[in-house]
RNA sequence: GCGCCCAUAGCUCAAUUGGAUAGAGUAUUUGACUACGAAUCAAAAGGUUAGAGGUUCAAAUCCUCUUGGGCGCGCCA
């Protein structure tokens, strides 16, 4: 956390500029500790006389005199930087970190080992992690394996930053889609026995539905004696989890919509109730509407349509006050952008509630776009043109698909080039991440050999690595938990997968530069320090591929 | 028609949310194994950030328009 802990003793500062100065007006202002582009020789830099300059209509000239002194003179600032420059005209203030700084760091992550956590396990509240939820019409698609790898993902860095994270999948048993599903089993089942049927155009056409009907009449000839709903949905729900557990992802929980029916007194009629209480409800065309405008809407929604059933929107704002009801006081939901137009209705009547409009967070993913022959496909259940996940997993295997989605921003639109990934299998990034850990791990086995004993690390001297590489690779190593939390603001893993990248990256070029064991018979203490570096290396890459769902391999 | 997201190196994408000379991978070219794993490293080349205006000390990032893509606008789920 060598970031935040910069920040915060720089606000220290800046604040106590702002009291001195009596700008009483602003408030609230944070330092941003930034890594500089290559060509500046320093470590951070700090660009606070520009913003305060600018927040405070006066020139940056002024803020620099005075500011810039206290800076320089702060107690707290100098155990722990050196090299402050004050650098024109953009103002930048560049600084190095004290070594001694540096490998205090270094030796807190080695002392602290697997202990998985920043903050104590379960400190910041409970969180629910709503993801993939693809209906169950079928099987999942590459689209579905997006966010599947997002949500999985997210769920461990938040655990790791404090969170007690529940993941959940909401399954949409309910409704039209489900009846035109079962009617199209119904129809291959008569086809199958010989009937010509014509195959409606808006029913399931995958192939998924054929094989279905062909297991029903081996099992049964006669179809009124089968609970073609109950087999169907079985079969679907079946298939659904084991692509899942393909991607070797778990979820702690499955919420079905229908349950949200279930009794006389089901909460989907007690949400009604209370929202009409509230008076935000009303009746139009005999259908039920909700007010959802008053907070933000385009238009009003219909709760109850005129023939009495519940709209899909009506089961899901029950579904999440449930969430609420169980005491989740964070609530993120990872849709497809095709949910875009359903982001305001659920916030909206999220407000309903008297809640907070942050409590609830929705992560919206581009769709992913298969480019097979020169051509794009779009996923469609319904007509039965997709891409199944489970042949990319087959293809790929579980870690590469799984990083393949995390190496990018959620929300650019990324095109799945079906032969180019699989040509160019070998040049994955993962590969040179894998290759830099089983590298890592090559030496520490070859130090057993030479039997090196391993000392506490109090007695490791860390100063000995003085090459310009190896304060990079520290420096770079102390940085993990700051872009952890950086992947929490932004809901996105990439900066994780990134990360892991430039840290293989360095360490390969460590390992070509320095020899690690080679000259332990000359300089012993050298061989332990640098060690020491490769057990830092291991712990963090291990740490990190296990953030985003991904298992290390010790030999490839 | 209205709304949202997007357009960055030949290709796939970054850019710590308005900051310094826009970075990686891949493809191309060149060099390095009698070596702790060459699945690696070193280097070259590749850019008017779709285009045109504007705001700012500072724009890939914010505003307006144009062009070109994706998605959404149901008493579907």
């Amino acid at each position: 956390m060598i970031k935040k802990y910069l920040n915060s003793n720089f606000d220290i500062v800046v604040n106590n500029y702002l009291k001195m100065k009596r700008y009483n007006a602003i408030s609230n202002l944070h330092c941003n500790i930034v890594v500089p582009p290559k060509i500046i020789n320093c470590d951070f830099s700090v660009n606070i006389i520009m913003t305060l300059a600018t927040k405070l209509k006066i020139s940056a000239e002024n803020v620099s005199q005075d500011l810039f002194i206290m800076i320089l003179k702060d107690k707290n600032l100098s155990e722990i930087i050196e090299k402050v420059q004050l650098v024109k005209p953009y103002f930048y203030i560049n600084f190095n970190i004290k070594d001694t700084f540096l490998h205090k760091q270094i030796i807190q992550i080695m002392a602290k080992q697997n202990d998985y956590t920043i903050l104590p396990r379960n400190k910041r509240g409970k969180v629910i992690l709503e993801f993939i939820s693809a209906n169950p019409t079928g099987p999942l698609h590459i689209g579905h394996g997006r966010g599947a790898a997002i949500g999985e993902s997210l769920s461990r860095i938040l655990k790791y930053l404090g969170y007690n994270v529940i993941k959940e999948y909401y399954l949409n048993d309910m409704g039209n889609q489900i009846s035109i599903l079962v009617e199209s089993v119904k129809l291959r089942y008569r086809q199958l026995k010989g009937e010509t049927i014509s195959f409606p155009d808006d029913y399931y056409k995958g192939d998924y539905i054929i094989n279905l009907a062909k297991g029903l009449l081996r099992k049964e000839n006669n179809i009124s004696k089968i609970n073609i709903k109950l087999e169907t949905m079985n079969y679907i729900l079946q298939s659904i989890k084991q692509d899942i557990s393909n991607l070797e992802i778990h979820f702690d929980s499955w919420f079905f919509e229908s349950s949200l029916t279930h009794g006389s007194n089901s909460q989907i009629k007690q949400i009604i109730k209370y929202l009409t209480k509230k008076g935000y409800v009303y009746i139009n065309n005999n259908a039920t509407w909700l007010t959802t405008t008053k907070f933000g809407d385009d238009k009003d929604r219909v709760l109850l349509r005129s023939d009495g059933s519940y709209t899909y929107f009506a089961l899901d704002v029950a579904y999440h006050m449930n969430k609420l009801q169980r005491g989740f006081n964070k609530i993120i939901n990872i849709w497809g952008a095709d949910h875009y137009g359903y982001v305001n209705r659920i916030k909206s009547a999220m407000q309903m509630f008297c809640v907070n409009k942050n409590v609830i967070r929705i992560v919206l993913y581009q769709l992913v776009s298969i480019i097979k022959n020169k051509h794009i496909i779009t996923m469609s259940t319904r007509k039965g043109e997709f891409i199944p996940l489970k042949d990319i997993i087959k293809t790929v295997g579980p870690n590469v698909c799984k990083f393949f989605f995390l190496l990018r921003d959620p929300k650019s639109q990324l095109e799945f080039n079906l032969q180019l990934a699989q040509s160019n299998l070998n040049s994955n990034p993962l590969f040179y991440i894998q290759y830099a850990y089983a590298r890592c791990n090559s030496i520490i086995v070859a130090s057993q050999n030479i039997s090196i004993i391993q000392q506490n690390l109090e007695m490791i001297n860390l100063n000995l690595l003085n090459t310009k590489i190896e304060r990079t690779l520290m420096k770079h190593l102390v940085m993990f938990d700051d872009t952890l939390t950086i992947c929490a603001i932004n809901m996105s893993p990439h900066y994780l997968t990134m990360y892991l990248i430039k840290l293989a990256d360095i360490y390969h070029k460590f390992y070509e530069t320095c020899s690690i064991i080679k000259n332990v018979n000359s300089n012993l203490a050298l061989t332990e320090a640098r060690l020491t570096l490769v057990k830092c290396v291991m712990l963090i890459i291990r740490n990190g591929l296990n953030l985003l769902g991904i298992s290390v391999m010790k030999n490839m």
